[in-house]
DNA sequence: ATGATAATGGAAACCATTTTCACTATAGAG
DNA sequence: CTCTATAGTGAAAATGGTTTCCATTATCAT
């Protein structure tokens, strides 16, 4: 029972094998709180291993997210970035509060039960009216950092 | 006072004119529930007249989105789509809901009330905590639309 | 071992968007 | 009214993240 048992697992219930390469991607998003990008992930994987490249990153990204292993996010600006999914992390849920000034991402968890509140009655309401299945919100607070109000 | 005159003010007011082509995008966007995208509005202004190119649409759009007269939003899939912000329009404040599979977006304007209860909370905490100063917020619920369940 | 299938890397393709550059329209000075 | 500085424009080229193609390699079941 190594370290990539757990996604072995997670893996083989899909039908897809763990490789060297889907397992140092999955080392990155495991050890790391930020928001990484494709192009990220490459660099750190390609140090290590040279022969893999930019393509099995983006195709292993994209399994890993059909998986439900990761969540990939547009915050726009051209690059996705990846981050392992909650039920894969010891994350908490979180959403992101996002500087449009340097475009640093701050994850909060804060404020849990008015959300949770807001979100289960528009959720239900939402499927009555339209009669959707909702699986997953998104909510991200736009503003300037400290950093950026002063520099 | 004709037709492009609250455009040319609010125009004028950024130093900015009101040319013919940013007109016909104006237009475009205030004739539309939908969120169009670059390519849709360079679509419908280049029937009308098709010395309009690409390239003016992307820079009006650009500029439109700087002077606050619109809202850019990024759902993912490629191409960015434009609404007129809501003191352009006379659209309520409202948030997206969007089918996974075939990516429709629904406009939903209730549950103003608890909403407000909880972002306002969340804002208020959000700028003590991190020291933002927080100007926006987008809130977005997925799933899958009752076409796309039964198709 | 072997044959079928999954996974891979490099190069090329893709495609929305941006940049470049030479040209045109316009407002404001004189 | 004319001139001139500047704003606005279009076509074509460049950009850059991502995807596709294709020939090769690794791995599983038999």
């Amino acid at each position: 029972m190594g370290r990539g048992y757990k996604w072995g697992q997670k893996l083989a219930g899909h039908g897809f094998r763990l490789t060297a390469a889907r397992e140092a991607i999955l080392d990155v998003l495991s050890s790391t709180n930020e928001h990484v990008s494709a192009e990220d992930i490459y660099m750190t994987v390609h140090a290590d291993n040279p022969r893999i490249g930019l393509t099995t990153i983006y195709r292993t990204l994209e399994l890993l997210e059909q998986t439900g292993i990761i969540c990939k996010f547009e915050f726009g600006h051209g690059r996705a970035k990846y981050e392992l999914s909650e039920a894969n992390s010891h994350k908490k849920h979180h959403h992101h509060l996002i500087c449009k000034k340097c475009r640093k991402i701050i994850d909060y968890t804060e404020f849990a039960k008015a959300e949770r509140e807001y979100i289960q009655k528009a959720e239900t309401g939402l499927e009555k009216k339209y009669r959707f299945t909702i699986d997953d919100h998104l909510i991200h607070f736009y503003g300037i950092c400290p950093e950026c109000k002063t520099g």
